[in-house]
DNA sequence: CCTGCCGGGCG
DNA sequence: CGCCCGGCAGG
């Protein structure tokens, strides 16, 4: 059931899978014992040829570096990595949390009344798998309250945004920034889009509206898209026996319905390089697969990430770049940060030198392997690292590797992680539990929030962890949900506190999951300490009834949970089962409907 | 498909 | 604010 609930939050259909590299975890501090979110930075896997029969060169042994996002309670050295076996990660395809004893003053996340929400373990009662969780209000004026949430409802990190809103982002940026009109809604209305700019004046084409700080946030909260690609492209070099076909589809985009084809196609200038029918032989050469691929990873621009496939004698590795050399425009500083951070590893045999600057690891695959003779391109024998203090060592196996299954292959390479965790927590899981032949159990959480920076060793960006402060000038938001008198749809207010404008779009992930089992908490205290001072809450016209179970029912049957200062959250209206004006008096008579449903807004005269 | 309606643009 | 409509979710 747990399961469903988090697809349907997620409603992908798409699936989706990832690199073990950059993947959020969660683990132990040594400090406190308390887990903190971190990233997997390198895997180390000792030699161990036997073990080594997966292309992923993982094996049991494989302890996992991690680098704990910064916050204020727990603060890593800045440029110290922690060192875990699997068993002792929590996050996709690594421990359940289901697993483990949390210790109070552990920081968790919830969903409560459809959003996510930030508290402390007070207690955690293994036996009947009960947490206490302290969760502070909203509003700063008003006292913590208590939640009870089995261990399974429980996240250690904070959780992706809602798809919807993903989406529409990502179309967004796609039609803006990467010079693409089509998406795959539009695909299919047999119109030619025109790009966003020549649109947004006198056209009543909705336009987006997201603040640069947004899109940045976008950008950044998608950093396991160029995991996907990777993991697609590793898929391939690991397999050279896989399906021809499965690996012309990810490259060559002949796919049907892969919308990463469609947007890429629709908003590619030159024809895809599939009208070549010699391009799918199998004669093809290792110069020619490295060319056609470098140029069609170059068009997907796999959600405007930058995806180098290094060939090399035959074997195709693959590498990721941390920057987002795919796209111009507004991102030059974000890219100029991160390449700061970059360390450029040659890839050459039993070489592994690595460079400050690409230009410099280029001449020297130039000068010490290539000589000048060859036309190879230097590109392919390097890869950039993420970061300065440790090599990442990923592409050193040269055993070969059995395919993955092709459920794993790249049909869905453009669904972006934070759509689909659970889909993903799965097939990361069955790779790991396929290739290692260890227990690693999936576990609810999702390890894909936006919690730290893309690059996780810069020291330059700053994190929203102060999950109790309020800032009075930050953005809030007020939305005015039904113009009818409803007495549930007061006009609600973001909680300012935590989310910047950068990242609220997180919050608004809360319809889908309202009718689950978030539900099912119970409030155990609700303790007013002091009125609120200022700013008002939000006006709620009607309180609540909480009843026995916690539940707060609103009108329309549907359950929500309240907390003290805790607005109403956006949700999508139910759809009334009562008659509406459309079908009362037909579209012949429109003139009798009313206005709301002229509106195409919910109709006031037969409301549910 | 159809329907209800949310989110948002335009004047 | 009135009006309109794209698009989504759900049936």
């Amino acid at each position: 059931m747990k399961k469903y609930f988090l697809n349907k939050m997620s409603t992908g259909k798409r699936l989706a899978k990832r690199s073990i590299i950059g993947m959020r975890v969660c683990a132990l501090s040594p400090d406190d014992g308390l887990f903190y979110p971190g990233r997997i930075h390198a895997v180390k896997t000792p030699d161990s040829p036997r073990d080594n029969q997966n292309c992923i060169n993982l094996t049991p042994n494989t302890r996992y570096s991690v680098r704990f996002d910064p916050n204020p309670v727990f603060i890593p050295t800045r440029r110290a990595l922690y060192e875990f076996s699997s068993s002792e990660l929590i996050g996709d395809g690594f421990g359940n949390i289901t697993d483990v004893k949390l210790k109070p003053g552990q920081k968790v996340y919830i969903t409560n009344n459809g959003r996510e929400t930030c508290g402390i373990i007070v207690e955690h009662d293994v036996t009947m798998d009960e947490v206490t969780i302290q969760i502070q209000s909203a509003s700063p004026n008003e006292a913590p309250y208590e939640l009870v949430k089995k261990l399974e409802e429980v996240r250690l990190s904070e959780s992706r945004r809602s798809p919807r809103l993903a989406d529409q982002e990502r179309d967004t940026d796609f039609a803006r920034l990467a010079d693409m009109a089509g998406d795959r809604r539009r695909s299919s209305s047999h119109s030619i889009d025109v790009p966003m700019q020549f649109t947004q004046n006198g056209s009543r084409k909705r336009r987006t509206s997201y603040t640069q700080d947004e899109r940045e946030y976008l950008l950044d909260g998608d950093d396991m898209d160029e995991c996907n690609a990777a993991l697609v492209l590793m898929s391939l070099s690991c397999s050279p026996n896989s399906p021809r076909q499965a690996w012309e589809s990810a490259i060559f985009g002949t796919s049907p319905g892969d919308s990463i084809q469609s947007s890429s196609y629709s908003g590619s200038s030159s024809p895809p390089l599939s009208d070549d029918g010699n391009v799918s032989s199998s004669s093809m050469s290792s110069n020619e697969q490295k060319y056609i691929i470098k140029q069609n990873l170059h068009k997907l621009k796999i959600n405007q990430h930058n995806v180098k496939v290094h060939i090399r004698r035959g074997q195709r590795t693959t590498s990721l770049s941390a920057s987002d050399e795919g796209i111009v425009m507004d991102y030059g500083e974000e890219m100029a940060r991160k390449r700061r951070t970059r360390l450029f590893k040659c890839t050459w045999k039993n070489c592994g030198s690595t460079f400050a600057t690409d230009q410099q690891v280029k001449s020297h695959v130039r000068t010490v392997h290539l000589g000048p003779k060859n036309n190879d391109d230097e590109d392919f024998y390097f890869t950039d690292l993420e970061d300065e203090d440790e090599a990442i060592e990923t592409d050193t196996n040269t055993t070969s590797s059995p395919p993955l299954p092709p459920t794993l292959s790249h049909s869905d390479m453009a669904r972006p992680p934070h759509e689909d965790p659970e889909y993903q927590r799965k097939i990361v899981g069955n790779i790991r539990q396929g290739l290692l032949m260890s227990s690693g159990s999936a576990n609810g959480q999702s390890s894909f929030a936006k919690s730290g920076p893309i690059t996780s060793g810069s020291n330059t960006v700053i994190h929203n962890y102060a999950w109790s402060q309020t800032s009075p000038t930050s953005p809030q938001k007020h939305v005015k949900l039904s113009p009818r008198p409803s007495t549930s749809y007061a006009p609600y207010t973001l909680p300012s506190s935590t989310y910047s404008s950068s990242n609220y779009p997180v919050l608004v992930q809360q319809y889908h999951s309202l009718s689950s089992s978030s539900s099912q908490a119970s409030i155990t205290k609700l303790s007013h300490s002091s009125p609120p001072q200022l700013p008002p809450p939000p006006q709620q016209q009607h309180t609540p009834v909480i009843q026995t179970t916690g539940k707060c029912i609103n009108q329309s049957g549907i359950a929500k949970m309240r907390p003290p200062g805790m607005s109403t959250p956006l949700q999508r209206r139910t759809r009334g089962e009562n008659k509406k004006c459309r079908k009362v008096y037909g579209m012949d008579n429109r003139d009798s409907w009313c206005t709301q449903c002229k509106w195409k807004k919910a109709c006031s005269r037969f409301g549910d």
